[in-house]
DNA sequence: GCCAACGTTGGC
DNA sequence: GCCAACGTTGGC
């Protein structure tokens, strides 16, 4: 099976980099949304790369990397009604919602800031850095992974510098 | 805090 | 199956 690359979205007050790097393996949980479950549930394999992202931040941007570490199971929030995940339509004999686990491998030396992706001639088209893309997994090419992980690590992203 | 862009829900 | 109303995301 081929390695696929990702880009998961989490609001640094709820879950950060930070929060992954001292835990060292986070459950997923919490995906509400069909296109995202879909990602997680039928494509996503262990050893995929993921960009771990920073949502709803000051600057939002990539913040550093991860990995998936496990195949797609239900989520187990869906069941637990004192979760803010509980969704009644997701019966345990028929899960609705499904998570991956992830684990962490890296904190960015630099904060790729979402205006430096939109920026980046090596980005262009990337799906966060289109305007309205609220999906909070979204599939990314190679190049694109490679990319934000070389700026992430570099330091020069324009200038004599830039390679 | 605002609000545009989406996604979901439910009446018909 | 349409679509208006509503809820959410997330950049700004």
């Amino acid at each position: 099976m081929t390695k696929h690359y990702w880009l998961m979205k989490s609001e640094p007050g709820a879950y950060s980099i930070e929060d992954l790097q001292r835990d060292k393996k986070t459950h997923w949980d919490g995906v509400r949304n069909y296109q995202a479950r879909n990602f997680m549930r039928d494509q996503m394999k262990a050893g995929d790369g993921v960009i771990f992202y920073h949502s709803n931040a000051s600057p939002p941007g990539a913040a550093g990397v991860a990995e998936v570490c496990s195949q797609s199971y239900p989520d187990a929030t869906a069941w637990d009604k004192r979760s803010k995940y509980f969704d009644p339509k997701s019966p345990k004999q028929k899960p609705r919602w499904f998570l991956v686990d992830v684990k962490y491998i890296e904190k960015f030396k630099r904060f790729i800031s979402l205006e430096e992706i939109k920026n980046d001639p090596g980005l262009t088209g990337v799906m966060v850095a289109k305007k309205g893309s609220r999906l909070s997994v979204q599939p990314l090419s190679k190049e694109h992974f490679l990319r934000i992980r070389q700026l992430g690590h570099k330091g020069y992203s324009s200038g004599p510098y830039a390679y």
